[in-house]
DNA sequence: AGATACATGTAAAATGTTACATGATTTT
DNA sequence: AAAATCATGTAACATTTTACATGTATCT
């Protein structure tokens, strides 16, 4: 129900192939919303036929044609209207939680390991997201209204990123201090 | 593939039926993975095929009788299984996020009001976990190995449910500054 | 010569959501 | 008398994931 609404900002963003947007769905906007190529143009045609967007056909040379999206008036007006709507509250689901409430009944070593590897893969997207506000965003202070709602968002990425190193961090240090385990010396 | 190990995470803490996991994924464990009761006796069942779970039929005085859950062996081996493989990095989803991103293709001030609706929205949830957090755990630098888990993964709810509080601000301060919308006195 | 990027899909399986269904007891 | 809690499910539908399928062009 909600790719529809990803897809038609991301048109309305820009005009994309069904490639292109499956691209832009691994960077940006794919940072708050995944989405795979089969997915994308499973909808496409179906926001097709219910008339949200219109393709238009773009031959290339030394490449294979694409089918270029962009949204209609119908599907300006569908995206408006969702705008308006209030967004249900939302609850993360995180399996790696799960796993760390479960970590008694199961590997603990295993477990403290994988904190670890949680961390440095959040420690690595908080470094791109910044390099890339650094980049996008030098001045945030002269920003167009367009720069905006994006900024935002990343700006909702780079705290999101850093509370989860921090909560690594906290259970790495408070699950470290209780590791007898290590006493093989 | 995921619903079974937090159940088995949940039986493993203590046994219950399906009614019984289906409140505590409206509670606990449900903060961090959510589940209604058709999915979890769908759920349930299989994993009984599967003997990861057994179940006993509990009579009861006044109140329909009840099937008991537990996990069998082959269901701890699973668990231990499940601990010790790294867990994958996950991205959020949110739909939030996707209309922030949309809002200037739509309703601007109902998305303002949106985000301060899910401001007030996390702010009674981190209330909430606080609330819990103190009952539970007065004297965090007294834990058990049994409550370690479970009052590190409320910890992240808290630092979530903090932070998200912290990025609505961030947003309703940013973006009120550019209102010119309301010079209607 | 093999891998990667470009480009678009179909099909099957798993997962999750919503609607429907039933029935006893307890609380308001 | 009505609503909420306890208790368990089926059925239909929607969404998501994984596997399969094809073909050109460029890069290493």
């Amino acid at each position: 129900m909600a790719l529809e609404h990803a897809i038609l900002v991301s048109l309305a963003e820009k005009s994309a192939s069904g490639y292109d947007l499956a691209r832009r769905f691994d960077l940006s906007i794919g940072f708050f919303w995944r989405a795979t190529h089969q997915q994308i143009y499973k909808v496409l045609a179906r926001m097709e036929t219910a008339g949200w967007v219109a393709a238009t056909t773009v031959e290339q040379t030394g490449r294979p044609a694409k089918k270029m999206y962009v949204p209609t008036d119908d599907g300006r007006t569908e995206l408006t209207r969702w705008t308006a709507e209030p967004t249900p509250i939302e609850t993360v689901r995180s399996d790696f939680a799960v796993k760390v409430r479960g970590m008694r009944f199961g590997d603990r070593d295993a477990v403290l390991a994988d904190i670890a590897r949680q961390r440095a893969a959040h420690v690595e997207r908080l470094a791109y997201y910044e390099t890339d506000a650094a980049k996008r965003y030098p001045e945030p202070d002269l920003l167009t209204d367009a720069e905006l709602p994006t900024y935002l968002v990343l700006r909702g990425g780079i705290r999101t990123e850093r509370t989860y190193i921090e909560w690594c961090d906290e259970m790495l240090e408070t699950l470290g201090q209780r590791t007898p385990a290590e006493e093989k010396t």
